[in-house]
DNA sequence: GCATGATAAATGAC
DNA sequence: GTCATTTATCATGC
């Protein structure tokens, strides 16, 4: 696994920095960010129409076919659900008008 | 008509617009007088949505892409950091 | 051309 | 599981 570590920690050293211990290295490495390919997302989506939960099964040919991992599909679908409520937020808020 | 408005407003990422200046001075003279914990409760974020008359999405959206790229060039916020840290001392001095 | 606000992956608290 | 975040990326403003 290709892991990147928050090497620029310009926080620390400065002066705002005893001011700002938030700011202090975020500790532990992450994985980069790499935005998923159009037809990944299309059966993503496709998936979450069929049911918003997904189960193991389903899971592990699901990240099979599209080269994810079996955690990458998981997080998907939690962060699918999330943008799922903002939406029907957002659409319930417009609707009070 | 009132199809369109809904999917302007439903995909704001497509047209979005800057705040207000005060807003933004609004924001901004919480996050430097808070530099040490910028993390507004939810009570304050519904505060600070108020004031700046926008959402606390939009709230929660501005303190994290301002968190993040204070801390990623503190010396490009510095000038604004000593503005804002005036600009409370005034206003504690009053 | 970057600044800025919103969104998409990824993490961690609970 | 949810959900507030961090981080990178996207789309727009100017």
């Amino acid at each position: 696994d290709p892991l990147q570590s928050p090497s620029s920690n310009t926080c620390s050293r400065t002066t705002y920095a005893e001011g700002a211990p938030w700011c202090s290295s975020q500790v532990r490495i992450r994985k980069k960010r790499k935005p998923y390919t159009k037809p990944q997302l299309a059966e993503l989506e496709n998936e979450f129409m069929m049911n918003e939960f997904i189960n193991r099964q389903k899971r592990k040919e699901l990240s099979n076919r599209l080269d994810l991992s079996d955690q990458q599909v998981k997080i998907w679908f939690q962060n699918r659900r999330m943008k799922k409520k903002r939406l029907m937020m957002r659409d319930q808020a417009f609707s009070a008008y | 008509a009132v199809m369109i408005l809904r999917s302007r407003f439903l995909d704001a990422r497509r047209k979005r617009r800057n705040f207000s200046k005060q807003a933004t001075e609004i924001l901004n003279e919480y996050f430097y007088s808070h530099l040490s914990n910028p993390y507004p409760s939810e009570e304050a974020k519904e505060e600070l949505a108020k004031k700046c008359s926008i959402t606390v999405s939009q709230v929660s959206n501005w303190f994290g892409n301002k968190r993040i790229r204070y801390k990623k060039n503190i010396g490009k916020f510095q000038e604004e950091a000593n503005l804002y840290a005036a600009k409370t001392a005034v206003n504690a001095a009053h």
